[in-house]
DNA sequence: TTTGCTAAGTATGATTTTCGAACTCACACA
DNA sequence: TGTGTGAGTTCGAAAATCATACTTAGCAAA
């Protein structure tokens, strides 16, 4: 991934530009301030209202709103849980559709601890079984690709 | 990547919630409205002012100000350009660190395309010279990746 | 050297969203 | 009967967005 200035693609690419290839309707669904990081608490399988909201600091109103949001277009889903002893809550998991949002997720972490941070990854990926650490790449369509839930993340 | 409900990885996580992925960086600065498609024009090859607006239905004064932010930031440079015969112009092009973007909007089309449309993708990403088709997708951190200047964009 | 055209912005006032703080409501337990 | 907890709702102030109109700079033909 390095290449500098004036690549083929620059050039071959403008007429592209228009083309809707799924980004915009995403853009529109997925970039709102806030839902990104949402999302990410979904992962890290935070499900509670309060829990969310003071991870990522949001304020009430707007959560209520992007989670409502969220569960309309079927990235989320809300459901009952309960925890030992205490009683039952909303809780709020993703679905199948959202869990295909962790490549998007991984990929702006991977960028993010790059770019925005002393280059340190902050949350390491390893494959559970084998400990061999992950990465986000584009490869050829048939490598086989790991499964979430195959991934053993860890705080560092 | 299919895995339903409950994983390992939800129920390790929690704890994680609150630590700085670099995602939370990343979000503030990539996740207003509007600057995931910008750069995908950058992407795209697009470089020009009035083209960006016209192709994203951006106002004027938001594009002015998500430029000045993206150029701040050194995901964009600003620099004039001249097409034959015509008269220099400012331009917007990726930085190296802007480059590295693709991975994460490309993510993002991926997911798009899959669950936004039909499910057929309305671009393809080829390897240059072989021809294989490429994807994103979370692999071992050793496997070697296809770079950005290898590859072929088609609209299809 | 004036007039006209093109493209990159600025300015601005109306509309929409966000924000934060306070309030409500349902339920459990003592 | 009262107290606490957690998930929302309400609401007015503040910030961001939007559409439209205006300005500015460079160049070229008259």
């Amino acid at each position: 991934m390095s290449n500098s200035g004036e690549s083929k693609l620059t050039k071959r690419l403008a007429p592209v530009a228009k083309c809707d290839c799924g980004m915009a309707l995403a853009s529109e669904l997925l970039l709102e301030k806030w839902t990104m990081l949402i999302i990410r608490e979904a992962f890290y399988g935070v499900k509670r209202f309060d829990d969310i909201r003071e991870d990522i600091g949001i304020p009430r109103s707007v959560l209520t709103a992007r989670l409502k949001h969220l569960v309309e277009n079927q990235i989320l889903e809300k459901k009952q849980y309960q925890v030992e002893g205490a009683r039952a809550r909303p809780g709020y998991v993703l679905t199948a559709k959202g869990r295909e949002l962790s490549l998007t997720i991984f990929a702006l972490m991977q960028w993010g601890d790059k770019h925005l941070k002393d280059g340190q990854p902050a949350i390491a990926l390893n494959h559970r079984d084998t400990g061999v650490p992950l990465k986000v790449a584009l490869v050829e369509a048939n490598t086989n690709d790991v499964d979430l839930a195959e991934i053993d993340l860890t705080v560092l």
